[in-house]
DNA sequence: TCAAGAGTTTAGGATAGGCTAAATCTTACT
DNA sequence: AGTAAGATTTAGCCTATCCTAAACTCTTGA
C-alpha cells in the first residue's frame, strides 16, 4: 500500500528532488569552495550552524548519492551533478531574492531570510516566471550573481573595500547578505551595488577607512569593509589623466 | 551545544511555528469538518493520502499540543487554536494561489500544488504583500473564499451544479481545484467562476446534464457537475416573469 | 621524531513522520 | 442480543537529520 517510501520534507517537484537539508548542504558546500576546491567539514557545519559531527554522517549520505566526493579527513568537493543541484539552489534563493524586492518592494534586509525557504518549496517554473516578471536580472539585491536556467554563473573575484588603498575610486559590487541589520547599516549609507566611492583616508592599524560615498563623508570599520566587494574605477569623473 | 532541539522541517518565522506536515493536517481537518464537526480518521487519511494508521499518531500528537480535541475512537475537532492555525495556512495557500494566477499567469490548473508546497514556506509578510500587490483578493482563483488576516471567512454554503433543477439559471461560484485535469477541462468550456449557465436537460438515471454557458450549448456528467457549484439566479436575462 | 591540539569521525541517542500487520472498538443489521 | 464488517488504534519498524561524548587522525612545532 501507498507508493513505497516515504521521507520527510521532500517536496517532489521535477526531477530527483532532493531534501531541504541536502539542497542547504550542496549549497554551502558550493559556496565555500566555489564549486571545486576541497571543503572542510567544519566550514560546512559552521555555515548551516550545525555541529560537525552531523556534517561528516551527511556528507557520507552526499558521497553516496554521488553529489560529492569525499575522502574522511580529507574534506568533500562537489560531483558534476552536486554542482548543478547547488547552482539550481543558489539561482532559485537569488532569483527569488530579487523578485522579493523589485516586484514585493521587499526591504533588502530581508529578502535573504525569506529566500532562504522558499529557495527549497519553489519550483523551476516559479523561478523562471519570476526572473522573467522582473526582467531577467543578472544579480540579485546584494549584487550576487545570479546562475542562469544552465547552470553558468559569473565566478569573478573582486576586493573588499578594506582591500582598496587610499585615494582609490572603486564602484560597490556586491555586499555579504545575511546579516539584516549589516545591510540596514550599509543601506543607511548608501553603500549598495552600483554605489561609487573614493577612500579618503585608512586610519593605520586596522583604524577606520574614511570614505566619500554619495557625496557624503563618513567612516567605517575595516570588519566592516571587508564585507564590501568593489571594482577599482580608473578615473572617478571624467576623463582627468 | 546549539540551541537545544532541532526538528525537520521546522520553517521557523512568525510564532509558534508549526512544522509542514502539521499545517497539512490541521488544513484537512479544516476543510472536512468546516472547522466545527468532528472528523474522522480515515477521512483525514484519504485527504492527505496517508494511512489511517498514521494519522491516528499525528493525531495525538496534535492533541498533545492543543490544537485539536481528540477522544479515542471518536474522530477530531480543532480547537480553537486548531482552528486559528488552520485557517492561516488556508488563507496562505489561497492568496498564494492568486497571487500566482494574477501576478504570474500562472494556468488556473497548476496553481494549486505550487501553492501547497509554498504555503509551509512563506512568511505572513510575504503572504500579506502578495495579498496587497493583487488588491486584497476575496476569493482565490477557483472561487474558493480567502479567510482574512484576523481569521474570518465566508462559509456560505452553495449547491453544486449537479442540484439545479432543469431550466434553472445560476452563476458558477466556484469548481474544486486539486485536480488539474479536470480544472483544464473545466476551463476549455468556460465553467469557470463568475461564468453564468442555464441547465437545459437532465437525463434520467443520472446522465448527463445539458447546459448553456457562454453561449455554447455542452454537456457534462453528473460527476463532474457535482464539483462545480452555482448560486441560482433568479432570473437570466433582464426582467421577464 | 613525536606529541599536542585541532579537526574529524564514530558510537549511541533522540525526534518527527510514515508504514504494515495485528488487535480492538463501534455500529448496524438480523 | 449477538455478531460481522468497518473504522481505529497499537505494536513494531524504518528513514532522515541532528546532537553529545568519545575516539581517531593529521599536522605542525620543538
Amino acid at each position: 500500500m501507498k507508493e513505497g517510501k516515504r521521507e520527510h520534507f521532500r517536496l517532489e517537484h521535477a526531477d530527483e528532488s532532493l531534501t531541504g537539508p541536502v539542497e542547504d548542504y550542496l549549497k554551502a558546500i558550493y559556496q565555500a569552495g566555489r564549486g571545486s576546491v576541497s571543503v572542510a567539514t567544519n566550514d560546512i557545519a559552521q555555515r548551516l550552524n550545525l555541529t560537525p559531527a552531523s556534517v561528516s554522517g551527511m556528507v557520507r549520505r552526499l558521497a553516496e548519492q554521488g553529489l560529492v566526493s569525499y575522502e574522511k579527513y580529507r574534506g568533500v568537493t562537489l560531483t558534476e551533478t552536486g554542482r548543478r543541484a547547488a547552482l539550481r539552489t543558489v539561482r532559485r534563493h537569488r532569483v527569488i531574492e530579487a523578485y522579493l524586492s523589485n516586484a514585493l518592494d521587499y526591504p533588502w534586509d530581508r529578502v535573504h531570510d525569506e529566500a532562504e525557504r522558499l529557495e527549497h518549496a519553489a519550483s523551476d517554473e516559479l523561478v523562471d516566471r519570476m526572473a522573467a516578471a522582473i526582467g531577467e536580472p543578472v544579480v540579485d539585491p546584494h549584487g550576487a550573481p545570479i546562475p542562469s536556467r544552465e547552470g553558468l554563473v559569473d565566478e569573478t573575484e573582486y576586493i573588499s573595500l578594506a582591500d582598496l588603498g587610499t585615494g582609490f575610486g572603486a564602484k560597490v559590487v556586491r555586499v555579504s547578505d545575511d546579516d539584516p541589520e549589516m545591510l540596514r547599516y550599509l543601506g543607511e549609507m548608501a553603500i549598495r551595488p552600483g554605489a561609487e566611492l573614493v577612500v579618503i583616508s585608512k586610519a593605520p592599524y586596522d583604524g577606520p577607512i574614511s570614505l566619500r560615498v554619495a557625496g557624503a563623508l563618513l567612516s567605517i570599520g575595516p570588519a566592516l569593509a571587508a564585507q564590501v566587494l568593489v571594482a577599482p574605477v580608473t578615473d572617478m569623473d571624467g576623463p582627468s589623466h
